[in-house]
DNA sequence: CCTGGATGGATAGCGACACTCTCCAATGGC
DNA sequence: GCCATTGGAGAGTGTCGCTATCCATCCAGG
């Protein structure tokens, strides 16, 4: 244990923690106070750190996820099946935008997207709620100009998601497409967010020369 | 208070809990136990919530971002030379990408990006850090696959970008500059994601055909 | 063979966070 | 005049992600 420490970097008080709450297998015991840990722990391991660190991921939902992945008798199809929505609602999607005319407007908005983009029968998907709910935000503050913007977003996520699809395109291991899915949408984010950062900043720079 | 209440939906103890936080300037009091809130409250505490929904945002950050607003002595160019930092890092970036051979490529991947894109001068921004720490884990984790996708990626931040700027172009307003860039940078994130989602099912249900 | 230091397992504690509750004197409206 | 309501301050609550303490092993060096 004090190896796998080592490797990783993660204190061993956090990983019996981490092996407590079934992030981790435990390791093949040699004896009563003894337990052999392998380099799949280690990968493990920092898979979850990953998760925690750069994908916002709470322990409970990175234990949902990593349940089936320990568990034997589900398909690499039934597991991606499972990981997206975990990986796409690792939260509940706050508040409902329940009344109001600006979630009337919200609600409207999202749905001519989706008409527009010919993404019908997604209305359902729980990321559809959260783009009401952020939407609805904006409607709110009087931040209607977003509304000239979503097609541009919608433009720039489509390009993100093909590839995406790409990437994912030639894995077939079942852990890896777990991995990938995981890694691959939530770490996305987090870079994808970084480089918007970046590439605001450099036409900050040239829009306002300060 | 109770008509703040009302307006927002957001419980009385909790309106208390931001004006001690400095989150919500103070009413103007009519006598010891009364004060009056304007639209103004009404609308910086929408802005306060849709930040933490929505944004993610811890209520020191908030704290942060706003105080600067209600500080007359500062110029819009100021406030926004303030708020792009302050949403670019929110928190700590994590754990510094510090050796290992993946570290390593992962700083050398960000520069030659950073160079083929023309974003010279920007590898000291803070989403430069969090971008090599991303890629550090990516890489440790053996998705090499990402590094084919990030100009791919790059390119649909950059978009998403132009589309800000243009957003921005036309606010002239102090207040509401801030709140723009603020909520456009953080909500936006959100919005970006859960676009990327629906994408992404829509994409891997033709593939898969599931 | 014996002993000291590590191991694994379990339970309890800690600090941060975002509220939420309780109490209080001072109103304001009926 | 009186009683519910208000603003304000302090302490309390629940959750999260660890961290610290204990303890019965057990292996390795002398």
């Amino acid at each position: 244990m004090a190896g796998l420490s080592a490797a990783t970097g993660v204190p061993v008080p956090t990983i019996k923690y981490y092996l407590r709450e079934g992030l981790l297998p435990p390791g093949r015991p040699l004896a009563r106070n003894q337990a052999e840990y392998g380099p799949a722990h280690v990968r493990r391991l920092k898979l979850v750190r990953a998760l925690a660190d750069y994908g916002g991921l709470s322990i409970a939902a990175i234990a949902g996820l990593v349940r089936h992945l320990d568990d034997p008798g589900v398909s690499a199809g039934e597991l991606l099946a499972e990981a997206q929505p975990a990986v796409a609602a690792p939260e509940e999607p706050g508040p409902a935008p329940g009344s109001g005319a600006a979630a009337e407007r919200a609600r409207d908005q999202v749905a001519a997207l989706l008409a527009r983009r010919g993404w019908e029968g997604l209305a359902d998907h729980p990321s559809a709620a959260t783009l009401t709910g952020v939407l609805a935000s904006l409607l709110e503050l009087g931040l209607d100009d977003v509304l000239e913007g979503l097609d541009d977003y919608a433009e720039a996520a489509e390009a993100a998601a093909s590839a995406d699809v790409r990437i994912l395109g030639d894995v077939t291991d079942r852990e890896r497409a777990v991995e990938v899915v995981a890694l691959g949408t939530l770490l996305g984010d987090t870079l994808i967010a970084a480089l918007r950062r970046l590439a605001q900043a450099r036409l900050a720079e040239d829009t306002y020369q300060s």
